[in-house]
DNA sequence: AAGCACACCAACCGCGTCCTC
DNA sequence: GGAGGACGCGGTTGGTGTGCT
């Protein structure tokens, strides 16, 4: 015989928690500590299930809690860790002292997964979503380029100068229409976007790529569809990664991803003055594409002059760049229809 | 000012695992 | 060893606040 049951009685409250019924519960656990939450409620004199209880002191009176918003360094940890645990809130929340499993995935659900949305990352896979449904926003954002070069600095509702808007709107487009060639193509990889500074420019001005995914550090294969990572590799070179599955396994994995973060804000702070999300390529012509072939290669080129006849040209001419720039994106980029 | 839509988040529910008997 | 409850976790819901029309 198993022990008696929690939570049967009827009668039990349920819902929001008054400031009597916290204050008692707090008592309770500062003079007995927490115990077993199925007493629990009969000793502290509160008429409540034994799991709400626990629920209630996890998630709110704990005394060390953190209140307030997020920061940028704890999202950025957030999405890093997401992309090796997935939805492992309570694993997450070990990592970020202060926040409860039950913010974070709420913080996720709400705030984060939007972004990564936004910007065509599959929250799930943390990759390039390969359906275009995002390019809904393409519209939008044509419309506020547009709509902002008509619009006297008075009127702007973000009090931002019309060009400088037009010229936000432009090239977060360009960058959408980058991210669908890159994916319908796989020509160039230019990693997940969604980190500032995971792009960054040596000296030849060829584009290089930072990675957000945890990687395998011999072969560079991402870990969560990675043979590394998914077992014990019998190449003496990659013997330490372990199983996953297993504590110890997560505790290599995050403790990775939290070095790879630190490298990351490394490379923020190195470019501070970076202050748009992973734009396109400075210079998209000389980015590397080698593995192009000739006639993706002229069609490219053209895309690259009708952009730069675009970027250029700052009068109400530039609506027919855009149309060739759709025409040539849409050939180029074969399955997307207009 | 009222009504509506959306965002946020505390709390509940159900399930899997652990633990006790 | 097995039955069954406790616990912890992740998914979901519903109440409340806020902004827009």
């Amino acid at each position: 015989m198993g022990r008696p049951p929690c939570c049967n009685e009827s009668g039990v409250k349920k819902g929001p928690w008054t400031p009597e019924e916290d204050e008692k519960l707090m008592d309770y656990i500062s003079k007995h500590g927490r115990g077993t939450w199925r007493t629990l409620p009969m000793h502290a004199g509160l008429n409540r299930c034994g799991k709400s209880c626990r629920l209630r002191w996890e998630n709110y009176l704990r005394p060390d809690i953190k209140r307030g918003r997020f920061t940028e360094e704890e999202e950025q940890l957030i999405i890093n860790l997401h992309s090796v645990l997935g939805n492992k809130w309570a694993k997450i929340a070990t990592h970020l002292p202060g926040r409860t499993d039950n913010e974070i995935k709420n913080y996720w659900n709400t705030n984060i997964r939007k972004k990564l949305l936004q910007m065509g990352i599959d929250p799930e896979t943390h990759k390039q979503r390969t359906d275009f449904n995002h390019l809904v926003n393409l519209s939008q954002l044509l419309g506020m380029s547009n709509l902002s070069t008509s619009m006297s600095p008075w009127t702007n509702p973000l009090g931002l100068q019309a060009d400088v808007t037009t010229q936000l709107a432009k090239l977060q487009l360009l960058q959408n229409m980058l991210q669908v060639m890159n994916n319908t193509n796989s020509l160039v990889n230019v990693g997940n976007p969604y980190l500032l500074g995971n792009q960054i420019l040596n000296g030849t001005n060829t584009l290089q790529v930072e990675d957000p995914v945890l990687r395998c550090k011999e072969c560079v294969k991402p870990a969560s569809n990675h043979p590394c990572l998914s077992q014990t590799h019998s190449d003496s070179s990659h013997q330490n990664i372990s199983i996953p599955g297993t504590e110890k396994e997560n505790e290599t994995a995050t403790q990775e991803v939290i070095g790879y973060n630190q490298n990351i804000v490394t490379i923020q702070q190195n470019q501070a003055e970076n202050i748009l999300p992973a734009l396109v390529a400075s210079c998209p012509r000389t980015s590397t594409f080698s593995q192009m072939d000739n006639n993706y290669k002229a069609a490219q080129m053209s895309t690259f002059e009708a952009w730069e006849k675009f970027l250029l040209d700052d009068d109400e001419t530039s609506g027919s760049h855009w149309k060739e720039i759709l025409d040539l994106t849409s050939t180029s980029a074969s399955p997307i229809s207009w």
